[in-house]
DNA sequence: TGATACGAAATCGTATATGGTCTGGGCCGA
DNA sequence: TCGGCCCAGACCATATACGATTTCGTATCA
């Protein structure tokens, strides 16, 4: 399936692009016969892609009734956030020992390009978070654990659904995130040990979480209900 | 699928029994006529089952060639105990504030009948593997996180699958585990800081790894290579 | 003898067909 | 008017059928 050119992966693909774009917005209803009639293929491996979607908890699924685009409750980004800040953490403290100069070099570059970014008069956080994306593969591609490092890659894929950008809301945070990553890289340089790093790998993601919440909230209430500053506990004081 | 009373699920079932129990041992075959067959259905529900097994990392996948069952190198079982220290240490110290008194006292008291089994003349591993996971999953329930509990699900799921009971290799260990089970609690009921919780969650599940790592290399080289203490850095030193 | 090409068997991927289950609307009785 | 029953339509789950792809043995040729 994951393989390209069956017609399985050409319907995952059709399906996720729609749910991507917000063309199916959650609670649509994901007719087997219709998607199939609409691609032109058969029912059989559009079932298929609707199994793999409902995997990956983009679409629920009832058993004789049928599948929908998964409803995403506010809580959603903060989950995946904080799932993504524990695995992630992990995975660059794991990979650290592994990062050559070389590596180093290539990520202090991407920094830079984030740097620049931000200079610039029309700030672009789609553009920002793929950079961002770029800086932290580099750190953690290294991971010995192919859990670990798979659970990275579903975190990261997940946000692109929930979120194109939060640095559109916060671009405060973006310019945070730079200088925090400076930091990860003296850590990893310094020869720090893993538990160090891999905490401050976290806290770098909770804070960006932190940020978007505490936006979300000031949204809601006006007056924002400003979370604690970024701990490693991976949790926040409650309201 | 996941629904009971499909012959998808019955199928799943059919074939994760008998890669649980050795039947089908890492390399078989696994062709959808020839099991659809055996079971008495055809072969789609087969596939899907199949596609699951897949997604679980118990079965590898190719286009246009089939199935076997995934063969799981020495260090398999090494990297998901990894996962799970790291998944289960944020799922229990997540738990910890919400848990109440009645479920410490629940804990404590399967802790008690893990103590038992220890003195029983014949020990029963599989029994103490048992309670274990029983303990641990009063702990880190109340998770308010679904993504993280759900990776500590599917950790411990694939331990059934790779091995019944290390505690059958390493009864020390067992010993340990109870005694390390009683502090874990006693750090809960102090309302220790939830990153103190974690880490200790995390410690006691890595240090089932390297009993067992260790007891490994001492198969091997004949004179054990003992690694270092449990430590929260989810690696260890190479020898 | 060894390499290559051919062809048949095995097996997968997908289409089509069919029976089962759920859902919603209309009819009937209170 | 309202609640319950029944039926028809929609849709899913699975079976069967068939073309497509891979694999492997065998024959042919250098």
């Amino acid at each position: 399936m994951t393989q390209p050119g069956s017609k399985s992966r050409a319907a995952y693909e059709w399906i996720r692009e729609r749910i991507e774009t917000g063309r199916f917005t959650p609670g649509y209803r994901l007719v087997l016969d219709a998607i199939a009639r609409e691609i032109g293929i058969s029912a059989v491996p559009v079932r298929e892609a609707i199994r793999l979607l409902e995997a990956e908890g983009l679409v629920t699924f009832e058993r004789n009734v049928g599948a929908q685009v998964a409803f995403m409750h506010e809580q959603e980004y903060e989950y995946t956030m904080q799932t993504l800040a524990l695995v992630e953490g992990a995975a660059t403290a794991l990979s650290a020992p592994r990062l050559t100069g070389d590596h180093i070099a290539r990520a202090r570059s991407i920094n830079d390009q984030l740097a620049d970014s931000l200079k610039l008069e029309s700030f672009d956080p789609r553009r920002f978070t793929e950079l961002n994306l770029a800086f932290h593969t580099v750190l953690f591609q290294k991971c010995p654990n192919p859990h670990i490092a798979d659970l990275v890659g579903r975190g990261w894929k997940r946000l692109t659904v929930l979120r194109d950008s939060v640095f559109g809301f916060v671009p405060g945070r973006a310019r945070e995130s730079v200088g925090e990553h400076e930091a990860l890289l003296r850590l990893i340089e310094a020869g720090e040990a893993p538990l160090t790093i891999e905490l401050a790998a976290r806290d770098h993601r909770l804070g960006t979480l932190h940020a978007v919440l505490a936006y979300q909230a000031g949204r809601r209430h006006a007056a924002p209900a400003v979370g604690r500053n970024p701990s490693t506990h991976l949790t926040r004081e409650q309201p």
